[in-house]
DNA sequence: CTACAATCTGTAGCGACTACAGATGCAAGG
DNA sequence: CCTTGCATCTGTAGTCGCTACAGATTGTAG
């Protein structure tokens, strides 16, 4: 696997490199590259790409907006406001605040789902029984929680 | 619109009055079809879709099952079990239980983000200040929530 | 020098639809 | 009967955020 293991990557950041130091899978980074959202880095004699600090910077800046649900149209914006350095805050955060009312509701709906959903598990016995609660809702004509 | 108000399609059930009555997108209804999960209907001389009760039933079924937010795969696998008629209840509350546990992970999930990008928002001002706390912790070099 | 690993480009696949384009069908009005 | 105009038809491509190949090249350790 890892040819040692004191010094790690002492050569220039290929790929891979990159790739172990933000934990953002190769493929990946190079799909970011080709939708621009990290610019494309200079290239070896070979054209094997070639990353610098600034690089790895915005990837991670990038994984992290990501991890925090942002898309990547939003994580676009991010790096743009951020790139213009003006009255980014108040956008910024105006950005986070409806992602944080998505994200409320989205809870909202997942949980009224897991309420329904475990009541129709703790009705069914799990018996060999004729009729299944669980089908049977499916299958009713008129139903509670969610009528159109 | 509706060329009549009083009775509501009269004649056959084509594919728009299907959709109309399950509330089902005409798109997707040719979707279903074609990835087997609808069984092709009859047509008319046309060549157009006439559906009967067996069909709307069956559609509606896969609504609400999705609308339970079952994956296209499991709505398969229930439809399945229902038409076999034997075992199906335990495999069926199985199959509710699995999808119970991912939606309470992904609860705790968005739940955990949340709480983090509220707590960013309000550590916000809004106002023009040089730095933005949300973009600074993108941009910090270690981060406590979510590393790796 | 020879293996073998890593990287390269380009393309296609996933899930669950949605959105067209361009060709027909069908029912009502004149 | 004929036109008008919507509904429906088939087939294909787009969405999002990757992931997984194939087949060619490059880099590197022994």
């Amino acid at each position: 696997m890892r040819r040692d293991n004191t010094k790690m990557r002492a050569g220039p950041t290929t790929i891979g490199a990159l790739s172990e130091n933000t934990g953002v899978n190769v493929e990946t980074i190079r799909y970011y590259e080709r939708i621009g959202l990290l610019p494309p880095p200079p290239r070896s004699a070979g054209r094997q790409r070639i990353y610098g600090d600034a690089h790895c910077q915005r990837l991670v800046f990038i994984r992290r907006a990501r991890e925090l649900g942002f898309s990547l149209e939003e994580v676009r914006t991010l790096l743009g406001l951020g790139a213009s350095h003006d009255m980014t805050c108040a956008a910024v955060r105006s950005l986070t605040q409806h992602h944080v009312a998505a994200i409320r509701e989205k809870v909202r709906d997942l949980r009224r789902l897991e309420r329904t959903l475990s009541d129709l598990a703790a009705r069914c016995q799990g018996d060999t029984v004729p009729a299944c609660p669980i089908l049977d809702a499916l299958n009713a004509p008129t139903w509670q929680t969610t009528q159109r």
